[in-house]
DNA sequence: CACAATCCGTACCACTTGGTACATGTACCA
DNA sequence: TGGTACATGTACCAAGTGGTACGGATTGTG
């Protein structure tokens, strides 16, 4: 007599897990917060507006801050995700491949995403425990991937890893720019000139 | 019959600001704020952390808010003054330039304002009004000195300009991973790769 | 002196917070 | 049919929130 009673809403999602509405709700979450920010929102704020009741995140995540955790595990998945893809195009050279790459960030529908991943990382910089599990990895996770790409031009490892870092930085860093500046042309022009002289070191 | 009883407590204050407890207090907070970040810090945690009541903060500062807003606007005006002690130096080359500076930004002393600078940076970004004023001219105000340091190197305007905003870029990104990471000799590689880059460019 | 201004503390208020207790509904299984 | 786990709503709580009212020092100036 180990399982009886009702199952989770909807039996299609991965054994160990609970439930769909948590999923929903989850996903829910993070649209609702890329639009608002993470600082101010309380439990009973973010429950109406996703049309359920604080109870029901308390329910689902144990706590406010477990539902931000989960949040923030979401979003690296999320970012993992576009990581894959982007390896998955095959590109001529690593410039283009950077360059492709930033007009894809550089998206204004990705603004609020990105406006809600500087606010956690400042968070998390803070010691703000929910936010921690975006730190470890946050450089790390990306380094290794970005590293490959370089090697494969024939860089040696060490330069690699100092030019994936670099192009890390340049990226975040004119996201910054162009999240606080909305100066879409000046931050390309910035960056373009970072590409080129990349590709100059090249020759 | 305009101006009469009790001065400010210390009359050594610029004339129309108020006396300089508020100063001193205003000082605290940002001391305070750089150790314990500005997410949730109440009114009444941070009076006893600076050994005075609520009410005193209210009284010289008007609301929470108004406090913040002052520390942000009294950063920025350490960063311009750290700017202009840069420009004081005589430097040999804008590379070298870049080198002490980053020398100097990545002491780790200075990690718990640059913790803050990207936690309010964080908070802009979402719309907190009391980080509003850091916004404007966060990039602005560093990219005409640098430009012109780039201009005086011999770049054309417009890419002195661009190059400018990669630069500012680049350290602001090198910064997020110096904090996110503390791995200070992998970041400092970063930096030399693109100050090296740069330099292979001017000749 | 009396007045005016700065400065600061105590007490209080209405409101919100995260979280809990408990009852209830619902769907499944034995 | 009755039990059980999932799911959800209502009511509540202690603690803390930003802010105000008000009273009182302290320290100058006329």
């Amino acid at each position: 007599m180990e399982s009886q009673g009702r199952p989770p809403d909807s039996p299609g999602s991965e054994p160990g897990q609970a439930g769909s509405a948590r999923e929903a709700l989850l996903h829910a979450t993070i649209a609702y917060l890329a639009e608002h920010g993470i600082g101010d929102v309380s439990l009973r704020q973010l429950a109406a507006a996703l049309g359920t009741s604080h109870r029901m995140i308390i329910y689902h995540f144990g706590s406010r801050d477990g539902l931000l955790v989960e949040v923030v595990r979401a979003m690296e998945e999320q970012q993992r995700a576009a990581l894959a893809d982007l390896r998955r195009e095959p590109a001529t050279s690593a410039a283009d491949l950077g360059r492709r790459m930033w007009q894809r960030l550089s998206d204004p529908a990705l603004a609020p995403f990105e406006r809600l991943f500087f606010e956690i990382y400042g968070q998390a910089l803070q010691g703000r425990p929910y936010a921690q599990p975006l730190l470890d990895g946050v450089v790390d996770d990306w380094l290794d991937p970005l590293a490959d790409i370089l090697t494969q031009e024939g860089l040696t490892p060490d330069t690699a890893r100092a030019q994936a870092r670099l192009a890390l930085a340049t990226t975040r860093g004119l996201l910054l720019d162009l999240l606080a500046t909305g100066d879409l042309e000046g931050v390309n022009q910035a960056m373009e000139q970072s590409l080129a002289a990349f590709e100059r070191g090249r020759e």
